[in-house]
DNA sequence: TTAATTTTGGAACGTTCATTTCAAATAAAA
DNA sequence: TTTTATTTGAAATGAACGTTCCAAAATTAA
Protein backbone atom coordinates (compact mmCIF):
# COMPACT_ATOMS: atom_id res chain seq x y z
CA UNK A 1 0.00 0.00 0.00
CA UNK A 2 2.67 2.55 1.00
CA UNK A 3 4.17 5.04 -1.09
CA UNK A 4 7.70 4.73 0.13
CA UNK A 5 10.46 7.71 0.22
CA UNK A 6 11.34 8.74 -2.66
CA UNK A 7 14.54 11.09 -2.29
CA UNK A 8 18.01 9.25 -1.25
CA UNK A 9 18.27 10.42 3.02
CA UNK A 10 21.94 10.44 2.58
CA UNK A 11 22.27 12.69 0.15
CA UNK A 12 19.39 15.35 1.47
CA UNK A 13 21.62 15.06 4.82
CA UNK A 14 24.65 16.25 2.78
CA UNK A 15 23.21 18.86 0.90
CA UNK A 16 21.10 20.41 4.04
CA UNK A 17 24.91 20.22 5.98
CA UNK A 18 26.68 21.37 3.87
CA UNK A 19 24.67 24.99 3.78
CA UNK A 20 24.39 25.02 7.57
CA UNK A 21 28.06 24.23 7.47
CA UNK A 22 28.44 27.22 5.14
CA UNK A 23 26.37 29.61 6.94
CA UNK A 24 25.78 28.43 10.29
CA UNK A 25 22.62 27.63 11.97
CA UNK A 26 21.06 30.60 12.67
CA UNK A 27 21.57 32.16 9.14
CA UNK A 28 20.04 29.37 7.41
CA UNK A 29 16.50 29.34 6.38
CA UNK A 30 14.08 26.75 5.54
CA UNK A 31 14.05 28.62 2.32
CA UNK A 32 17.49 28.03 2.10
CA UNK A 33 17.09 24.12 2.60
CA UNK A 34 14.36 23.78 0.49
CA UNK A 35 16.48 25.23 -2.62
CA UNK A 36 19.41 22.80 -0.95
CA UNK A 37 17.54 19.92 -0.96
CA UNK A 38 15.21 20.18 -3.84
CA UNK A 39 12.71 18.79 -1.74
CA UNK A 40 9.60 20.61 -1.15
CA UNK A 41 8.96 21.89 2.55
CA UNK A 42 6.68 19.74 3.04
CA UNK A 43 8.87 16.60 2.39
CA UNK A 44 11.75 18.27 4.95
CA UNK A 45 9.37 18.26 7.71
CA UNK A 46 7.46 14.99 7.62
CA UNK A 47 10.81 13.46 7.10
CA UNK A 48 12.76 15.62 9.81
CA UNK A 49 10.04 17.27 11.98
CA UNK A 50 11.64 20.59 12.20
CA UNK A 51 14.45 23.17 11.34
CA UNK A 52 16.02 22.11 14.86
CA UNK A 53 16.14 18.58 14.22
CA UNK A 54 17.30 18.57 10.63
CA UNK A 55 20.58 20.38 12.23
CA UNK A 56 20.89 17.33 14.96
CA UNK A 57 21.08 14.90 12.29
CA UNK A 58 23.36 16.33 10.29
CA UNK A 59 25.81 17.12 12.92
CA UNK A 60 25.48 13.34 13.32
CA UNK A 61 26.55 12.59 10.12
CA UNK A 62 29.13 14.95 10.20
CA UNK A 63 30.64 13.37 13.41
CA UNK A 64 30.41 9.68 11.66
CA UNK A 65 32.09 10.67 8.97
CA UNK A 66 34.88 11.82 10.99
CA UNK A 67 34.66 8.93 12.96
CA UNK A 68 34.95 6.85 10.20
CA UNK A 69 37.45 8.23 8.70
CA UNK A 70 39.49 8.69 11.63
CA UNK A 71 38.72 4.27 12.38
CA UNK A 72 40.66 3.90 8.93
CA UNK A 73 43.65 6.09 9.60
CA UNK A 74 44.15 4.08 13.07
CA UNK A 75 44.41 0.72 11.23
CA UNK A 76 46.82 2.18 8.79
CA UNK A 77 49.24 4.20 11.15
CA UNK A 78 51.77 1.92 12.48
CA UNK A 79 52.13 3.94 15.93
CA UNK A 80 50.02 6.08 18.06
CA UNK A 81 52.05 9.09 17.63
CA UNK A 82 51.74 8.11 13.46
CA UNK A 83 48.06 7.93 14.32
CA UNK A 84 48.02 11.30 15.95
CA UNK A 85 49.39 13.16 13.44
CA UNK A 86 47.36 11.60 10.91
CA UNK A 87 44.42 13.10 12.29
CA UNK A 88 46.13 16.50 11.98
CA UNK A 89 46.43 15.84 8.59
CA UNK A 90 43.43 14.68 7.54
CA UNK A 91 42.10 18.20 9.05
CA UNK A 92 45.09 19.72 7.45
CA UNK A 93 43.96 18.15 4.16
CA UNK A 94 40.29 19.23 4.82
CA UNK A 95 41.49 23.31 5.47
CA UNK A 96 43.21 23.46 2.41
CA UNK A 97 40.55 21.88 0.85
CA UNK A 98 37.78 23.84 1.72
CA UNK A 99 37.56 26.60 -0.52
CA UNK A 100 34.45 28.19 1.29
CA UNK A 101 36.64 28.69 4.88
CA UNK A 102 33.83 27.05 6.52
CA UNK A 103 35.88 25.36 9.86
CA UNK A 104 34.57 22.74 10.96
CA UNK A 105 30.90 22.18 11.92
CA UNK A 106 31.01 21.01 14.99
CA UNK A 107 33.39 23.45 16.16
CA UNK A 108 31.37 26.29 14.45
CA UNK A 109 27.97 24.88 16.17
CA UNK A 110 29.77 24.58 20.19
CA UNK A 111 30.67 28.67 19.50
CA UNK A 112 27.21 29.41 18.05
CA UNK A 113 24.89 27.50 20.11
CA UNK A 114 26.59 25.76 23.02
CA UNK A 115 25.89 28.37 25.70
CA UNK A 116 22.00 28.64 24.58
CA UNK A 117 20.37 25.27 23.50
CA UNK A 118 21.01 22.31 25.96
CA UNK A 119 20.70 19.58 23.13
CA UNK A 120 22.83 21.05 21.36
CA UNK A 121 25.26 21.08 24.48
CA UNK A 122 24.77 17.39 25.39
CA UNK A 123 25.55 16.34 21.74
CA UNK A 124 28.55 18.99 22.15
CA UNK A 125 29.87 16.90 25.69
CA UNK A 126 29.20 13.80 23.95
CA UNK A 127 31.20 14.78 21.25
CA UNK A 128 34.06 16.04 23.75
CA UNK A 129 34.25 13.20 25.95
CA UNK A 130 34.78 10.66 22.72
CA UNK A 131 37.49 12.74 21.82
CA UNK A 132 38.95 13.32 24.34
CA UNK A 133 38.84 9.48 25.88
CA UNK A 134 40.08 8.34 21.89
CA UNK A 135 43.00 10.85 22.43
CA UNK A 136 43.36 9.42 26.19
CA UNK A 137 44.02 6.16 24.57
CA UNK A 138 46.20 6.58 21.90
CA UNK A 139 48.71 8.83 24.06
CA UNK A 140 48.32 5.95 26.70
CA UNK A 141 49.45 3.87 23.78
CA UNK A 142 52.08 6.35 22.80
CA UNK A 143 54.00 6.08 26.41
CA UNK A 144 53.57 2.55 26.57
CA UNK A 145 55.64 2.28 23.91
CA UNK A 146 57.64 5.23 24.39
CA UNK A 147 56.79 6.91 20.92
CA UNK A 148 55.07 10.11 23.27
CA UNK A 149 56.61 10.96 26.19
CA UNK A 150 55.67 10.69 29.77
CA UNK A 151 56.11 14.45 30.86
CA UNK A 152 52.00 14.60 31.57
CA UNK A 153 49.06 12.05 31.53
CA UNK A 154 47.49 10.64 28.35
CA UNK A 155 44.49 12.79 30.32
CA UNK A 156 46.26 16.28 30.31
CA UNK A 157 48.13 15.47 26.54
CA UNK A 158 44.32 14.43 25.11
CA UNK A 159 43.09 17.69 26.52
CA UNK A 160 46.06 19.53 24.97
CA UNK A 161 45.17 17.93 21.55
CA UNK A 162 41.51 18.62 21.73
CA UNK A 163 41.81 21.64 22.16
CA UNK A 164 44.92 22.83 19.82
CA UNK A 165 42.65 20.79 16.83
CA UNK A 166 39.91 23.66 17.66
CA UNK A 167 42.35 25.97 17.54
CA UNK A 168 43.38 24.65 14.34
CA UNK A 169 39.80 24.25 13.04
CA UNK A 170 39.58 27.75 14.15
CA UNK A 171 42.99 29.04 12.20
CA UNK A 172 42.24 27.39 9.26
CA UNK A 173 39.32 29.78 8.76
CA UNK A 174 41.35 32.27 7.48
CA UNK A 175 44.68 31.12 6.73
CA UNK A 176 44.67 27.96 4.04
CA UNK A 177 48.29 27.85 3.52
CA UNK A 178 49.73 24.15 3.77
CA UNK A 179 53.40 25.24 4.68
CA UNK A 180 52.15 27.50 7.59
CA UNK A 181 49.72 24.90 8.75
CA UNK A 182 52.29 21.95 8.94
CA UNK A 183 54.72 24.26 10.86
CA UNK A 184 51.80 24.44 12.93
CA UNK A 185 51.19 20.90 13.33
CA UNK A 186 54.90 19.84 13.57
CA UNK A 187 54.88 22.38 16.71
CA UNK A 188 51.66 21.15 18.68
CA UNK A 189 52.87 17.74 18.17
CA UNK A 190 56.84 18.58 18.58
CA UNK A 191 55.53 18.56 22.38
CA UNK A 192 54.20 14.73 22.52
CA UNK A 193 57.78 13.41 21.32
CA UNK B 1 21.15 74.66 19.97
CA UNK B 2 21.85 71.13 19.80
CA UNK B 3 20.33 69.12 22.30
CA UNK B 4 23.44 66.73 22.83
CA UNK B 5 23.41 62.95 23.15
CA UNK B 6 22.28 61.91 26.35
CA UNK B 7 23.50 58.61 26.64
CA UNK B 8 26.65 56.98 27.61
CA UNK B 9 27.87 55.71 24.53
CA UNK B 10 30.52 53.33 26.35
CA UNK B 11 27.77 51.92 28.45
CA UNK B 12 25.25 51.26 25.48
CA UNK B 13 28.04 49.56 23.71
CA UNK B 14 29.11 47.06 26.49
CA UNK B 15 25.65 46.42 27.21
CA UNK B 16 24.91 45.64 23.09
CA UNK B 17 28.35 43.25 23.88
CA UNK B 18 27.25 41.94 26.01
CA UNK B 19 23.97 40.60 24.41
CA UNK B 20 25.86 39.51 21.03
CA UNK B 21 28.06 37.82 22.95
CA UNK B 22 26.05 35.86 24.68
CA UNK B 23 23.58 34.67 21.61
CA UNK B 24 26.31 35.57 18.74
CA UNK B 25 24.95 38.20 15.65
CA UNK B 26 22.45 36.25 13.70
CA UNK B 27 20.68 35.03 17.05
CA UNK B 28 20.59 38.86 18.61
CA UNK B 29 17.77 40.75 17.79
CA UNK B 30 17.46 44.34 17.75
CA UNK B 31 14.75 43.69 20.13
CA UNK B 32 17.12 42.39 22.23
CA UNK B 33 19.53 44.87 21.32
CA UNK B 34 16.34 48.04 22.81
CA UNK B 35 15.65 45.44 25.94
CA UNK B 36 19.02 45.57 26.88
CA UNK B 37 20.59 48.96 26.48
CA UNK B 38 17.44 50.64 27.59
CA UNK B 39 17.64 52.79 24.66
CA UNK B 40 14.61 53.12 21.88
CA UNK B 41 14.95 51.93 18.94
CA UNK B 42 14.89 55.03 16.84
CA UNK B 43 18.27 56.24 18.99
CA UNK B 44 20.17 52.89 18.28
CA UNK B 45 19.46 53.65 14.99
CA UNK B 46 20.30 57.20 14.82
CA UNK B 47 23.74 56.82 16.57
CA UNK B 48 25.02 53.34 15.17
CA UNK B 49 23.17 53.31 11.96
CA UNK B 50 21.63 49.72 11.73
CA UNK B 51 22.36 46.25 13.59
CA UNK B 52 25.79 45.20 11.76
CA UNK B 53 27.61 48.63 12.02
CA UNK B 54 26.93 48.42 15.95
CA UNK B 55 28.09 45.00 15.45
CA UNK B 56 31.26 45.92 14.07
CA UNK B 57 31.74 48.97 17.05
CA UNK B 58 30.97 46.56 19.72
CA UNK B 59 33.78 44.50 18.10
CA UNK B 60 36.02 47.30 18.04
CA UNK B 61 35.43 47.89 22.14
CA UNK B 62 35.93 44.08 22.98
CA UNK B 63 39.04 44.14 20.71
CA UNK B 64 40.33 47.29 22.78
CA UNK B 65 39.58 46.10 26.03
CA UNK B 66 41.94 42.86 25.47
CA UNK B 67 44.82 45.21 23.80
CA UNK B 68 44.86 48.12 26.72
CA UNK B 69 44.75 44.35 29.23
CA UNK B 70 47.54 43.28 27.06
CA UNK B 71 49.43 46.50 27.23
CA UNK B 72 49.55 46.61 31.08
CA UNK B 73 50.53 42.93 31.48
CA UNK B 74 53.31 44.03 28.92
CA UNK B 75 54.29 46.08 31.29
CA UNK B 76 54.34 44.12 34.35
CA UNK B 77 56.26 41.14 32.78
CA UNK B 78 59.95 40.79 33.50
CA UNK B 79 60.60 38.77 30.75
CA UNK B 80 58.58 38.12 26.98
CA UNK B 81 58.08 34.54 28.48
CA UNK B 82 56.16 35.43 31.35
CA UNK B 83 54.22 38.20 29.17
CA UNK B 84 52.81 35.15 26.88
CA UNK B 85 52.18 33.38 30.19
CA UNK B 86 50.06 36.33 31.46
CA UNK B 87 48.15 36.86 28.42
CA UNK B 88 46.91 33.07 28.66
CA UNK B 89 46.60 33.50 32.50
CA UNK B 90 44.33 36.86 31.39
CA UNK B 91 41.88 34.28 29.19
CA UNK B 92 41.78 31.96 31.75
CA UNK B 93 40.58 34.37 34.40
CA UNK B 94 38.06 35.51 31.63
CA UNK B 95 36.91 31.85 31.05
CA UNK B 96 36.83 30.84 35.04
CA UNK B 97 34.79 34.17 35.70
CA UNK B 98 32.35 33.59 33.00
CA UNK B 99 29.39 31.84 34.16
CA UNK B 100 27.68 32.34 30.78
CA UNK B 101 30.22 30.00 28.36
CA UNK B 102 30.33 32.96 26.01
CA UNK B 103 33.53 32.10 24.63
CA UNK B 104 35.52 34.41 23.33
CA UNK B 105 33.38 37.82 20.97
CA UNK B 106 35.64 37.59 18.65
CA UNK B 107 36.05 34.05 17.67
CA UNK B 108 32.58 33.24 18.23
CA UNK B 109 32.34 36.18 15.59
CA UNK B 110 35.22 33.91 13.26
CA UNK B 111 33.14 30.99 13.49
CA UNK B 112 29.93 32.55 12.18
CA UNK B 113 30.85 35.23 10.08
CA UNK B 114 34.23 35.29 8.71
CA UNK B 115 33.36 33.31 5.44
CA UNK B 116 29.85 35.28 4.84
CA UNK B 117 30.73 39.11 5.42
CA UNK B 118 33.81 41.11 3.68
CA UNK B 119 33.67 43.56 6.54
CA UNK B 120 34.15 41.31 9.30
CA UNK B 121 36.40 39.28 7.12
CA UNK B 122 38.63 42.26 7.12
CA UNK B 123 37.84 43.00 10.95
CA UNK B 124 39.21 39.70 11.50
CA UNK B 125 42.31 39.88 9.49
CA UNK B 126 43.64 42.71 10.74
CA UNK B 127 43.00 41.37 14.45
CA UNK B 128 44.88 38.17 13.30
CA UNK B 129 47.83 40.17 11.99
CA UNK B 130 47.74 42.57 14.85
CA UNK B 131 48.32 39.75 17.48
CA UNK B 132 50.73 37.63 15.16
CA UNK B 133 52.68 40.86 15.35
CA UNK B 134 52.64 41.01 19.21
CA UNK B 135 53.58 37.09 19.74
CA UNK B 136 55.76 38.02 16.92
CA UNK B 137 57.79 40.01 18.11
CA UNK B 138 57.07 38.60 22.41
CA UNK B 139 58.80 35.64 20.91
CA UNK B 140 61.51 37.48 19.15
CA UNK B 141 62.50 38.84 22.41
CA UNK B 142 62.31 35.61 24.54
CA UNK B 143 64.31 34.17 21.82
CA UNK B 144 67.28 36.92 22.12
CA UNK B 145 67.58 36.68 25.86
CA UNK B 146 67.48 33.21 25.96
CA UNK B 147 64.14 32.43 28.05
CA UNK B 148 62.42 30.53 24.76
CA UNK B 149 64.08 28.17 22.42
CA UNK B 150 65.24 28.78 19.09
CA UNK B 151 63.88 25.61 17.40
CA UNK B 152 60.98 27.65 15.75
CA UNK B 153 61.34 30.84 14.30
CA UNK B 154 58.86 34.26 15.62
CA UNK B 155 57.13 33.64 12.89
CA UNK B 156 55.93 30.15 13.44
CA UNK B 157 55.57 30.28 17.44
CA UNK B 158 53.44 33.09 16.64
CA UNK B 159 51.30 31.54 15.26
CA UNK B 160 51.52 28.22 17.34
CA UNK B 161 50.68 30.83 20.24
CA UNK B 162 47.15 32.33 18.11
CA UNK B 163 46.06 29.08 17.28
CA UNK B 164 46.63 27.78 20.73
CA UNK B 165 44.77 31.03 22.34
CA UNK B 166 41.75 30.00 20.02
CA UNK B 167 41.57 26.63 20.97
CA UNK B 168 41.87 27.33 24.56
CA UNK B 169 38.87 29.90 24.12
CA UNK B 170 37.06 27.58 22.43
CA UNK B 171 37.55 24.58 25.04
CA UNK B 172 36.46 27.18 27.48
CA UNK B 173 32.78 26.90 26.19
CA UNK B 174 32.64 23.40 27.46
CA UNK B 175 35.39 23.22 30.40
CA UNK B 176 35.99 25.97 33.34
CA UNK B 177 37.80 23.41 35.56
CA UNK B 178 40.84 25.79 36.51
CA UNK B 179 43.46 22.93 37.18
CA UNK B 180 42.96 20.96 33.83
CA UNK B 181 42.53 24.56 31.71
CA UNK B 182 45.90 25.28 33.98
CA UNK B 183 47.67 22.01 32.85
CA UNK B 184 46.48 22.99 29.19
CA UNK B 185 48.16 26.07 29.54
CA UNK B 186 51.47 24.45 30.97
CA UNK B 187 51.62 21.83 28.07
CA UNK B 188 51.14 24.53 25.62
CA UNK B 189 54.19 26.98 26.93
CA UNK B 190 56.57 24.24 27.42
CA UNK B 191 56.73 23.92 23.66
CA UNK B 192 58.52 26.92 24.05
CA UNK B 193 60.90 26.78 26.59
C1' DT C 1 -8.78 -1.13 -11.61
C1' DT C 2 -9.80 0.20 -7.26
C1' DA C 3 -8.57 1.25 -2.55
C1' DA C 4 -5.28 2.69 0.73
C1' DT C 5 -1.51 5.43 1.99
C1' DT C 6 2.20 8.73 1.48
C1' DT C 7 4.49 12.38 -0.70
C1' DT C 8 4.14 16.61 -3.00
C1' DG C 9 3.18 21.50 -4.34
C1' DG C 10 2.10 25.67 -2.97
C1' DA C 11 -0.44 28.70 -0.51
C1' DA C 12 -1.29 30.41 3.99
C1' DC C 13 -0.43 30.72 9.06
C1' DG C 14 0.87 34.04 12.65
C1' DT C 15 5.18 35.85 14.32
C1' DT C 16 9.29 38.18 14.23
C1' DC C 17 12.72 40.43 11.64
C1' DA C 18 15.51 44.97 10.59
C1' DT C 19 14.40 49.31 9.41
C1' DT C 20 11.63 53.72 8.65
C1' DT C 21 8.60 57.28 9.75
C1' DC C 22 7.04 61.24 12.11
C1' DA C 23 4.95 63.92 15.51
C1' DA C 24 5.88 65.02 20.33
C1' DA C 25 9.19 65.99 23.80
C1' DT C 26 13.48 67.93 25.06
C1' DA C 27 17.21 70.97 25.62
C1' DA C 28 20.48 74.39 24.59
C1' DA C 29 21.24 78.88 22.01
C1' DA C 30 19.63 83.16 20.76
C1' DT D 1 10.90 83.24 25.65
C1' DT D 2 11.50 81.94 21.18
C1' DT D 3 14.18 79.42 17.90
C1' DT D 4 16.70 75.55 16.35
C1' DA D 5 18.33 71.03 16.46
C1' DT D 6 18.14 66.44 18.40
C1' DT D 7 16.29 62.68 20.75
C1' DT D 8 12.41 59.99 21.82
C1' DG D 9 8.20 57.05 21.67
C1' DA D 10 5.37 54.30 19.34
C1' DA D 11 3.36 52.73 15.48
C1' DA D 12 3.92 51.07 10.86
C1' DT D 13 6.58 49.03 6.97
C1' DG D 14 7.24 45.08 4.04
C1' DA D 15 9.96 41.18 3.91
C1' DA D 16 11.36 36.87 5.82
C1' DC D 17 10.94 33.62 9.39
C1' DG D 18 9.58 28.52 10.89
C1' DT D 19 5.73 25.90 10.59
C1' DT D 20 1.09 24.08 9.16
C1' DC D 21 -2.42 22.80 6.11
C1' DC D 22 -4.74 20.41 2.48
C1' DA D 23 -6.01 19.12 -1.96
C1' DA D 24 -3.70 16.90 -5.83
C1' DA D 25 -0.46 13.56 -7.47
C1' DA D 26 1.82 9.31 -6.94
C1' DT D 27 2.50 4.67 -5.75
C1' DT D 28 1.67 0.09 -4.27
C1' DA D 29 -1.48 -3.67 -2.41
C1' DA D 30 -5.59 -5.75 -3.10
Amino acid sequence: MPKTEVFNKELVLNQASHVFHVKGYNATSMQDLVDATGLNRSSIYNSFGNKHNLFLECLKVYQSKYQRSISNLLLKANSPLKAIESIFELYLDEIVKDDENKGCLITNCKSEMANQDSTIHNFLMNNQKNTLALFEDLVNQGQENSSINSHRSPKDYALYLFSTIQGFRMVGILIDNKQQLQSLINITLQNLK
